[in-house]
DNA sequence: ATAATGTTCGCAACCGATTGCGGACAATTT
DNA sequence: AAATTGTCCGCAATCGGTTGCGAACATTAT
């Protein structure tokens, strides 16, 4: 509770004004050198520590970037956040991270309160109750970006950054089906997601492609992750054909691995399983899973580059940036003929 | 970038002093009701931010709770966050988050930040390299509030949230030797932190206490997760007759879970395999994997209660909790006869 | 000796709010 | 009519810094 010394503590204890401690101590052209050196002891000796927050408010700008999510899962939050906080860092930055547990209410809240803290930037992952933009313009009128990542949006508005997610999800179902799969059970999120839909367009695209037929009975829909079971068991109960599975979030991905498992499924002999991942993951499940890697670090990083450019060059160009994703191949996807042999026996 | 609209603006606007609009946006009894209306619309109209760092420039208080990590793991972290962070909203904190990246200039560096953005309260989980906490009393000289958590270190000055490690330690080894394991490998982390040392401790007097040896090759080390593989296999090798393998974190319990498996091994079949974990990672590993519920939700929460109530209370009172953990029986723990067995043939 | 230049520092405004105290005025009481 | 009380509002200080401008003084040039 020792109340803090201030510039007007030393001050009066050197006996020069609050201007010149100031100036002293930001090495000021102005200001003698015995001055400088006279003051800086005495700010020592008293254990001064300046007031960022006073000096923010006069300058005008706060460093601090707010991190909005829906919640904090295991895979990609984390890695996302590591990498915003590197190159937050880097600038001196802060990072503060909020919660909306996929409540639009508190989405709206949260986003009105960083215009309150004055945030220099925000980073958001949109809701899956979110269902259009307009509890942004305010931040907009107080001059904030924002930057809106993953789980975005159709836009002209804000700068998005996100995979192509409609093309990985054609990649990864072509993969399969170039090795010759032609039953591939789909696991996806919440439709209501515009993440979760693209993923899904493309990967009924590339069926088309490949002049393969998928039935809606093949698409696992699993909103909260408890649904997975049933789910993936009713879509591998209805197409005993089945020759592989495709996971499109981490969540998805091992907790499908566990029910292929549990259901006593040999990977990849009697079915193949592929995903996409944030690339940690299927480093540890066994056998490693085949993935297209979609890193939340670089995500994070790119971003908060981004918005860093955004905040200092007080550009408000609007962008729209495609992470790229690579395809890593591990030991969970085989070619399909014996395994469907496997399956019938 | 459009300059937000103050007091001031909205008092010229209306024509009343800025206390007054000041007053009548607050609810002032003193200001008439006609007034507070007027005034409200006129906010209103100009789409009227608060600026909170204003306001809490001026009480003194920030309303910023900062959290140092070592790292953003995938288990404990961000499930701690999680926890933090829905007290913190409840009570109207912010919470910023900053990472270590298990140096020690860098925890030294964040804490001295952390009294320049004048946080008012500080959560940290230390860094391997910590050795002591001399760098802490600055918070305590500025009257900011600290609270130790997770890895921690001996002190009598600050205020320790912890589960039991040694205790949990001998918990763990305890289970496995009451069941008949009498050769279990250990999987723990740098033995420079106390959290491993504690654990390991009470590992060891858990085989202290059955009358069974415990050999230091039983012992697997893995300071980064990399080493894992040679470290776990060459306790594997040092010891066929080992039935069972503990990881103490959830990072080496799934790398572990992977390389047995790897091996050839079934679990509990061969070999019976727990853990302490947060208690999500042993849902999707197969089979389930016992293991003690160390929870990050739960340890988050409480910390942050305790904090915010040192902040609100002005409290120095020095407290030590211990969180308990909950043994969780899955699928991969078995009695070891058979275990053995199999192994042999 | 006077003017021009340079060095070193302080005054005061400013950032955007909150709040103690007192003033102006009206309504009520004696 | 004077005194008391109550209602409604503004002045100015405060939080802890930063910064434009000018003042005081010393130094150098003319």
């Amino acid at each position: 509770m020792g109340k803090r010394t201030t510039l007007r503590d030393i001050a009066s204890n050197v006996g020069l004004s609050i201007a010149t401690v100031s100036r002293a101590l930001a090495d000021h052209p102005d200001i003698s050198a015995e001055t400088k050196e006279r003051v800086r002891d005495i700010a020592q000796a008293m254990s001064y520590i300046p007031n960022y927050r006073a000096r923010y408010m006069r300058a005008k700008h706060s460093r601090l970037l707010a991190l909005i999510v829906p919640e904090m899962n295991m895979f990609f939050v984390p890695s996302m956040i590591s990498g915003i906080n590197h190159v937050a860092q880097q600038n001196d930055y802060s990072l503060i991270v909020f919660q909306t547990d996929n409540a639009i209410v508190l989405e709206r809240r949260l986003v009105e309160y960083c215009t309150h803290l004055s945030a220099d930037g925000v980073l958001i992952v949109l809701s899956s109750e979110t269902e259009d933009l307009r509890h942004l313009d305010v931040l907009k009128e107080c001059g904030i970006p924002v930057v809106l990542l993953d789980r975005t949006m159709d836009t002209t508005k804000h700068t998005t950054i996100t995979i192509d997610d409609q093309e990985v999800g054609r990649e990864a179902a072509s993969y399969l089906l170039r090795l010759g799969h032609e039953r591939i059970i789909g696991v996806f999120s919440d439709p209501r997601q515009q993440i979760s839909a693209l993923r899904l367009r493309g990967f009924r695209r590339a069926h088309t492609e490949h002049n393969i037929g998928l039935a809606d009975t093949q698409i696992a829909r699993v909103s909260v992750i408890a649904e997975l079971p049933d789910a993936l068991n009713r879509a591998l109960d209805a197409h005993p054909d089945a020759t592989a599975v495709f996971a499109m979030t981490d969540e998805l991905l091992v907790h499908s691995h566990h029910l292929l498992m549990h259901r006593g499924l040999r990977i990849p002999q009697d079915v193949s399983l592929m995903g996409i991942s944030d690339g940690q993951a299927p480093f540890f499940l066994h056998p490693n899973v085949t993935h297209l890697r979609h890193s939340g670090v670089e995500v994070g990083e790119r971003t908060a580059h981004i918005l860093i450019g955004m905040i200092e060059h007080n550009s408000d160009a609007m962008m729209d940036v495609r992470i790229r994703t690579t395809l890593v191949e591990l030991g969970s996807v085989a070619a399909p003929a014996k395994a469907r042999a496997k399956r019938r026996r």
